[in-house]
RNA sequence: GGGCCGUUAGCUCAGCUGGUAGAGCAGCUGACUCUUAAUCAGCGGGUCGGAGGUUCGAAUCCUCCACGGCUCACCA
């Protein structure tokens, strides 16, 4: 219990009073046979007259967001899953004693039984006449006009968000919405979804630092996944042909507006094709989502419209880099991009690769200005240990990277399936590791034995669900559609 | 981790160049049987994020710390 302030005694009073006349506000059941939306949209053409004629019964249970009290009677509005629905409790008409009625707070969950009407203003409204009080509230609702603003207690209370800002509820919905419809599309092809390990001995699939953790009856260090990559791919080399995965990564890193340390990601992967397929299936998959979810392909974000109208643009990420004024010259030699990017004032790394270097200035100059849905195609080799190499230049592997709104929202390849080229790129991995690169991956002795027994030739695909319902519902932030999003403990 | 900004009643916010802390909602008491930001009359409610410092005097100025936001760096 947080420190007792007035509000809070007067809250505790009620419920004591309550329980010395047998009405413990924590025990009873109650079963709600209506919903407020479910009644505002069944009866909106329901006259007034008619309403008086039919005499339609109704219960509904909820929360109760407003009351306004008039003495020997009340109007109120209760909140449930679906909305709000004004009620009215008369002293006259109400079954139980209308002293209850003085025990009632704002905050509290109650349940009615009553006639449906129609009053002055005429506003669909339910006469009380039977209430029970379900659940008693011992903390007042936030302010009911400014709602919850304070972003800190938004996340931190996340409850108390949803409880009174309502559309932090229809993000949340939107989101369960968004999943739907990317697992019922890869259902529909066929796809088996899958549950690959959490906690890795090797973590590996990505670039990037893990968590650590203990398994005490073993007595081994374990890792929390930064991706599922290398566990799907096992799944092809034991037959499966379509399989996927939505769940948690952990990236032990910074935190920031498109960040969370723990962020869900759908990785997908599809036997005997390449990536040349992915980019029309991942067209396909997020114009469907876009049409389920939000009924249009062209979609508002912070102050553009995206139009997911395919086919999407293709650009080799070297042209991408000189469309964007870096010379050519420049990017065939470490020495010469390194320096021409350090004119740029872009951080380069030292001991960084060509293809890294490459890579910083892309993030720096082509990035943030692909605003569209954009594949960029045909990365450098060092960048992507586990993409198949381009066979008309081994220097580049067939993979793309979907951006939309200046982030990376997809990451896909044509699979390495040669397990001696993989030995060869971990190898390099491991080396660049040796160097003191603490996101270098490590060498996977199991991973490139079942590549031994054979996958077949394959593409895979990783999709940010968070970011990508950031698109949807117009998030500026990652915390906006993270339910409870990583923050400090409140007190040190 | 760096920079900038913020933290005042349960909530939303005022509080000027330093002079004993304010409003609205919410709460309490009373009136009121069609209100919806109900209305009317009255009343209570504060460790001004925390700790130091300057000063006769600090919500206000200074230092440190905590938490948060934005941003840069790292990354998806």
């Amino acid at each position: 219990m947080q420190e007792l302030n007035e509000q809070t005694e007067q809250r505790l009073k009620k419920l004591q009073e309550l329980r010395e006349i047998d009405l413990d506000p924590y025990k009873q059941t109650f079963n709600p046979e209506h919903r407020a939306r479910d009644l505002i949209d069944s009866f909106s053409n329901h006259s007034k007259e008619e309403l008086e004629r039919q005499d339609i019964q109704v219960s509904v249970a909820g929360r109760i967001i407003a009351l306004r009290d008039f003495g020997k009677a009340s109007f109120a509005h209760i909140q449930d899953s679906t909305g709000k629905i004004q009620i009215y409790i008369k002293r006259d008409i109400l079954a139980e004693d209308f002293s209850i009625v003085k025990k009632i707070d704002i905050g509290d969950q109650i349940g009615v039984k009553g006639r449906l009407f129609r009053t002055k203003t005429n506003e669909l409204t339910i006469e009380v006449k039977n209430l029970v009080i379900l659940t008693k509230c011992l903390y007042p609702l936030p302010e009911k006009w400014h709602g919850l603003k304070d972003i800190e207690l938004r996340y931190r209370q996340r409850y108390l968000d949803l409880i009174v800002n309502p559309e932090v509820k229809e993000i949340f919905a939107k989101r369960s919405a968004i999943i739907k419809a990317i697992r019922d599309f890869l259902e529909a092809k066929d796809f088996i979804e899958v549950e690959t390990p959490m906690m890795h001995l090797i973590p590996g699939g990505a670039t990037a630092r893990p968590f650590k953790t203990h398994h005490n009856a073993l007595d081994i260090d374990l890792f929390l996944r930064i991706a599922p990559e290398l566990y799907l791919k096992r799944l092809l080399v034991g037959g499966y042909e379509k399989v996927f995965e939505i769940n948690k990564n952990f990236r032990n890193e910074g935190i920031s507006t498109k960040h969370n340390p723990e962020f869900t990601m759908m990785e997908f992967y599809v036997a005997y094709k390449d990536y040349n397929f992915l980019m029309e299936f991942t067209e396909e998959l997020i114009t469907s989502v876009a049409m389920k979810v939000i009924g249009s392909l062209k979609i508002p974000y912070d102050d553009v419209v995206l139009d997911f109208t395919p086919p999407w643009n293709r650009i080799p990420m070297l042209e991408a880099l000189i469309e964007a004024g870096v010379p050519e010259s420049i990017l065939n030699d470490s020495e010469m991009a390194s320096t021409w990017a350090k004119q740029k004032g872009i951080d380069i790394p030292k001991d960084a690769s060509l293809g890294k270097i490459i890579d910083e200035i892309f993030k720096e100059i082509v990035e943030p200005n692909l605003i569209q849905p954009t594949f960029i195609i045909d990365y450098p080799v060092e960048l992507s240990p586990l993409a198949k190499k381009k066979p008309d230049n081994p220097q580049l592997v067939e993979r793309f990277e979907l951006f939309i709104a200046g982030r990376e929202i997809a990451n896909a390849f044509s699979e390495l399936n040669d397990p001696i080229d993989q030995r060869q790129r971990f190898q390099k991995q491991v080396e660049a590791k040796m160097r003191g690169d603490e996101e270098a991956h490590e060498m996977d002795e199991d991973f490139v034995r079942a590549l031994e027994y054979g996958m077949p030739p394959a593409a895979g695909e990783g999709i940010g669900i968070d970011r990508l319902v950031m698109l949807f519902t117009n998030s500026k932030s990652i915390r906006d559609v993270i339910l409870f999003p990583l923050l400090k403990p409140e007190r040190a």
